[in-house]
DNA sequence: TCGAGTGTACTGTGTATAATAGTACACACA
DNA sequence: TGTGTGTACTATTATACACAGTACACTCGA
């Protein structure tokens, strides 16, 4: 995995971000198990505790399922329905960045270029 | 103007990203004068340290120009050669962003929609 | 020349967040 | 029972943000 660095997010927003990731990319699927924070905080070099915030933030978010005693593994994709907030927090962060590179003068095209670029990666 | 909120960013970044904005919108021109940084403060309840650092960095980034004594004004927009840098930067926040929002299942096209949209609401 | 207004610099203070360290507990399971 | 699991707690360190207060050098009109 390897974290550090990356955009200056918070380690634990940047271990979310690439299990999110991981699972759009489907190298990670529903049922599969999560390293233990203990194993996981060993290979990121970081402190269990780090690795635990991270593993609560997506149980918060559904998109892992924790046993106490025995693990953290994948939930089923119930990419539904309440998750309308969420959308809207992140469109909102999208605007806001894109007032910023609007300044730069980038133009749609290519923002929209990249976007397309993102989306066909995957999958 | 009124900040406050909106995102969670620190004020002297809504700040920032405000006049921007309104230099995106045409509503502040070159050479037009920035309020003092204490009337500024006294406008948006801040303090005048907290305006003096959005304006630092509106300077750093060649947004507006200062003169000691007299005050800040909107630069020519030299929006011109060397801000890969920035552009740089900004896209890879983009993909960040994006990880997050084909998660949560947006397809490319909504989000192709909200960039289209974002960029007709102003010239 | 004087004084009001300008941006800037500096030292503090308080708060919040991030990341670490260390310890302890309740649980699952072979 | 013992090992491994997630979790909870306290404490410490570092950093960023916002504020308060003060001071300084500059511009410019009266």
């Amino acid at each position: 995995m390897q974290l550090r660095d990356e955009s200056s997010l918070p380690y634990y927003e940047q271990l979310v971000l690439r299990v999110k990731q991981q699972i759009v990319q489907g190298i990670l699927q529903p049922g599969d198990r999560l390293p233990s924070v203990r194993d996981m905080a060993r290979q990121e070099q970081l402190n269990p505790n780090t690795v635990s915030k991270a593993y609560k933030q997506l149980e918060t978010q559904q998109v892992i399922m924790t046993i106490r005693g025995k693990g953290t593994y994948v939930r089923d994709t119930t990419t539904s329905g309440n998750n309308t907030a969420q959308i809207t927090a992140s469109k909102r962060r999208l605007l806001t960045l894109l007032t910023e590179i609007r300044y730069l003068g980038v133009p749609a095209s290519d923002v929209i270029a990249w976007i397309k670029t993102a989306y066909e990666e995957e999958d």
